[in-house]
DNA sequence: ACCTGAACACCGTTCAAGT
DNA sequence: ACCTGAACACCGTTCAAGT
């Protein structure tokens, strides 16, 4: 983002900046240097702008923040409720959600924490999930309970995602757990990573779990 | 934590500070004031001392982190194992995992994302997991996954117990979330809050879903 | 309206100087 | 060894001044 002209103070001619490029900039920058070097600074020159031109667009970094999930949000499938049956809805909207966030894996403990009201588009994509499973026929008052049931093994499961992949790695320690060196030697193995495995794993228990829950045979 | 007489620099005749002393201020510290404020100087401000000083017990902050963690990890029942049938090892870890990081709400995205590499009481935590999931019979192969798939979950729900209890509340935009908030409705009804019926749900979807994946009946 | 420049109150961390 | 004081390179944010 180099356009390496200086720009002396007062109104450009044509302003540089937009909120959409402000934002796509910001995921990038995220998602590339890490939380902790992620700055307003940064950012600022990343976009080839001084920090505070950041102010005309965005509050401050926490309305950057909410932005930045509903950027985010906005990828998240929800194409299959209503259309699908349940189960595969549900698979589809829990893989791209998982996968859109480890699009951004040094972005969800940041955005997962930040409260989403005031943020229409995600709020759509629960009304969308909501709306899906009440016309397949579930209880209103276990809707609720399962869909967060199941995106907190998402996001737990985006969360595993930005750990390092020999995050278990007992080192100089290994003698002292024997068994954990163990399954981790069978576990690398198998062909896929530790948490897609994980992942998988636990989605097919989730879903065949609701699925008993409310009455509906395979 | 105002012993109030000024020091002067200088050795002091006995040390103010240890290791165990920083990590336990420094939980309190992140719980009550949240992860926005918690800083170096404000740890040094609760210890009654001057920021430098800290540095004599922990290399870094990224350090005090990583001993916070095996601070929590240290309160995870861990007993179960090996004693109790595997399903109720398995909840009692499951549940006091999802208390420890309750106690200290504000550290969960702080810490769940540090490696635990060198961290020797946090590894011993999973050891025991996995020696009791192996002496229950469990497929060596099947073990990293089903324990992680789980704790993706438990950490996922932790993360859940940080969001606002109104997380989800549509506000002004209500009116283009209808299905949203009917369900949301339909739970605040219930005397548990949306976090903890979703845990205890998901929870016992889980422990189900393995124990038919491991072949063992109810 | 939308940029820069200067300024403010903060950070985390290093290091010399004291006891 | 273990504290303070001073200093460094950073933060996020505000605001006046320019166009």
């Amino acid at each position: 983002m180099d356009s390496s002209e200086v720009r002396r103070a007062g109104r450009p001619r044509k302003s540089v900046l937009d909120r959409e490029k402000i934002l796509g900039a910001a995921l990038k920058l995220l998602n590339s240097v890490g939380p902790e070097k992620f700055s307003m600074a940064a950012l600022a020159v990343e976009l080839g702008v001084k920090p505070p031109a950041l102010y005309h667009h965005v509050k401050n970094k926490q309305a950057l923040l909410v932005g930045m999930r509903e950027v985010v949000s906005d990828s998240i499938d929800v194409s299959g409720f209503g259309v699908l049956p349940w189960r595969e809805a549900l698979e589809r909207w829990a893989r791209s959600y998982r996968v859109a966030f480890s699009a951004h894996p040094n972005a969800i403990a940041l955005l997962a924490t930040e409260p989403i009201t005031g943020a229409t588009r995600t709020l759509g994509m629960y009304e969308s999930v909501v709306q899906g499973l009440l016309a397949a026929g579930w209880e209103v008052s276990e809707v609720m309970g399962s869909m967060v049931a199941l995106e907190s093994f998402i996001l737990g499961s985006a969360l595993d995602l930005i750990a390092p992949v020999d995050m278990f790695d007992p080192g100089e320690a290994a003698v002292q757990t024997p068994g954990l060196s163990m399954v981790l030697e069978a576990q690398s193995a198998s062909d896929s990573s530790r948490a897609d495995e994980a992942f998988e794993l636990g989605l097919r228990i989730m879903v065949e779990g609701l699925g008993r829950l409310h009455g509906r045979g395979a």
